[in-house]
DNA sequence: CGGTAGCCTGTGTG
DNA sequence: ACACACAGGCTAC
């Protein structure tokens, strides 16, 4: 019943498999789209509600269920992995050796602020994305809405990934290789399509990249210690201290890492730290103050608390957003 | 050393 | 229609 409408002949793929999964432990809305990864797509398949999205270099169709996640794979090799290797995929990308509700439990205990926020946002998970994805992502997301860093990350990998597959007439790609971002001319094509100061931080950081090592610059980054870690990223053309909070936090494993953007500021200032509410920039020591302030709240694995405050606040924020649309809608047929 | 002006431009709002 | 502010920051000064 779940294969309807799929053209099985021209794809070996499509086929459902199951994850199973408590739903307080995964909840697919928060942690596709609450700004850790700009490769998911909501479809509504009424009633039901799927997302789309690529990683591991498949195209990946999720639903959630109430035993846990339904999933199908469409990938360019005609050979089909067998169900286990996509099973242990997913439980990789969605990070599920990590048993959320005992971590609720004590950060609930520790912050009432936090024990309001999980009540809405149970099931929020750190993914464990793709180092390059997330660092080029991640250069495109510095002073920029969501919307738009979701376009310049499609554009990246429509112009220098490979294709994997086309579903509904949509054509899906991998997010391209370092050596690709590094290639002649990315910065002029870049800058032609709207990415701004951001063309000349991608191709730069990635021409760095290869003249540092290339895939093994990559892999050594994954060797090393959170400060180490943070330091190296540094280096790179485009990337501060957010930036690369947000590339240890997300694909290297570092769960103490606490990116300190607007958001999280606003929310520190207000809730926790109203001492810092005169301050009018975030220096390099308030930002080092505020991820303290965390870590020592909620331990070893803040930067995940703190993605659970942070998803709140965005969810907050995009209700506002559409309050104010539906809002208006509503004038202009009154009128 | 701490602080901040300027940066590209799409998107949403008045 | 047409401004105008501002975005999950960073670099250079």
């Amino acid at each position: 019943m779940f294969n309807g409408g799929l053209n099985e002949t021209v794809n070996m793929n499509g086929k459902w498999f199951k994850l199973l999964c408590k739903n307080t432990e995964v909840q697919l809305t928060g942690t596709l789209n609450g700004g850790q990864s700009f490769r998911w797509r909501k479809v509504e398949k009424s009633p039901e509600q799927q997302w789309i999205g690529v990683f591991a270099d498949k195209l990946w169709t999720l639903q959630q269920v109430d035993d846990g996640i339904l999933y199908k794979v469409n990938e360019n090799n005609v050979k089909t992995c067998p169900e286990e290797h996509y099973n242990e995929l997913l439980r990789n990308y969605l990070n599920l050796d990590v048993e959320l509700a005992p971590l609720y439990e004590q950060w609930s205990e520790k912050d009432p602020n936090f024990c309001e926020a999980a009540k809405q946002f149970y099931g929020i998970r750190i993914l464990r994305q793709d180092i390059t994805e997330n660092i080029f992502s991640f250069i495109c997301s510095q002073n920029n809405h969501i919307s738009r860093i979701t376009s310049m990350v499609e554009k990246l990998a429509t112009f220098y990934g490979d294709q994997i597959c086309d579903l509904d007439g949509i054509s899906y790609y991998t997010f391209p290789k370092v050596d690709k971002l590094a290639s002649d001319d990315v910065e002029n094509k870049l800058r032609k399509n709207g990415f701004g100061y951001r063309a000349k931080y991608i191709s730069q950081s990635a021409k760095f990249i290869m003249d540092n090592g290339g895939e093994k610059w990559i892999h050594d980054l994954q060797q090393l210690e959170y400060p180490e870690a943070k330091k190296r990223l540094l280096s790179l053309m485009g990337i501060g201290a957010k930036v690369a909070d947000c590339i240890c936090l997300m694909s290297l494993g570092h769960l103490q890492a606490i990116p300190v953007d607007t958001h999280i500021y606003q929310i520190a200032t207000r809730w926790y730290m109203p001492k810092l509410a005169k301050q009018k920039t975030v220096t390099e020591k308030i930002y080092n103050e505020i991820g303290d302030y965390f870590r020592t709240l909620y331990g070893p694995l803040a930067g995940w608390a703190h993605t659970v405050l942070f998803c709140a606040d965005l969810k907050k924020f995009q209700e506002n957003q559409s309050e104010k649309k539906s809002h208006k809608r509503k004038k202009k047929e009154d009128s």
